[in-house]
DNA sequence: GAAGAAATGCATGAATAATGCGCAGGTTGA
DNA sequence: TCAACCTGCGCATTATTCATGCATTTCTTC
């Protein structure tokens, strides 16, 4: 399918676009020793081979409003495609969910959900999650701290 | 502590640059109906006071070698502050490890841990987490599917 | 209502991104 | 082995974008 070539250069751009999504392309190439207008060949090549999948600007969840950081475990009521799919529909829609996953395991989903308080997260659970036809059962976590939120790739 | 004031046209301009951080002044001006200059501006002062942290390059994990993501949870061996302080360290200078949460309930911790395949998932939990002197157990999930990842707040 | 402060858009200069071009090095096929 | 072709490279240039000065407008305070 991808044939794309990634040499030292390119990951090392790669990383350095990862935790700094603004840098320039003359800072690009004093950082990896290529001229400012091969690193920007190179990123535009990473980019429209899909390797760079965008850029995103990073925010104060707190001072935003959002405080609250929940994980949510949830567990379907029937596991077949169609609840699964009335399920991932479900999440799509809710743009308090900024990451859901299907796992292995004993729970079905695990959802990171960011609330402004504890009203709003029960009322996520209670009048969003748990009355929806595909949802058994939710567990519901709170993040006491972040140690680490940097999402960033181990290249 | 914060005083600074988000209006609608800032907080519209932070969902936009959140979705894409490589957004112009110019193509920000057309959406919010703003001249250029007052968006440069704008997201000036929004960088410089913090609610933009910052801006990263979304990668595609797959192609770039970690087609595993992993949901690992922690319970600390005991739940003292020098253990927990040795675990954020732990955790801190671990690459493999996107994100890491403290929470209430029965997990103590919960990881998102990204690897090339199921041989470095299980050696990273087996030479890594479990040998660590402030590691009690830990459990594993690999994720199945990612219904969502855009870790976008809910502006 | 007046004065002062803050926000605004236009115009402009500075900074950055993208691209043309010639060159160097590598690959392929005869 | 050699010539032709391809790819990647940096320099120089062009195109685009960013940041800022300035005059004006709008908002706030007394």
């Amino acid at each position: 399918m991808n044939n794309a070539q990634v040499d030292d250069y390119d990951r090392k751009i790669l990383s350095l676009l990862q935790a700094d999504g603004r840098l320039t392309n003359n800072d690009l190439s004093e950082r990896v020793n290529l001229s400012s207008s091969q690193c920007s060949r190179r990123r535009q090549r990473l980019e429209e081979e899909g390797l760079i999948k965008g850029y995103r600007a990073l925010l104060d969840r707190e001072r935003l409003g959002f405080p609250l950081v929940n994980v949510i475990t949830v567990t379907l009521a029937t596991h077949n495609p169609d609840n699964a799919r009335r399920f991932a529909d479900l999440v799509a829609r809710l743009p308090e969910v900024q990451e859901a996953y299907a796992l292995t395991g004993e729970m079905d989903y695990i959802l990171k959900v960011v609330t402004p308080d504890l009203k709003s997260l029960s009322e996520f659970v209670s009048a969003v999650l748990l009355p929806h036809e595909s949802v058994q059962h939710v567990k519901t976590a709170i993040v006491l701290q972040t140690l680490k939120e940097t999402g960033a790739l181990p290249l």
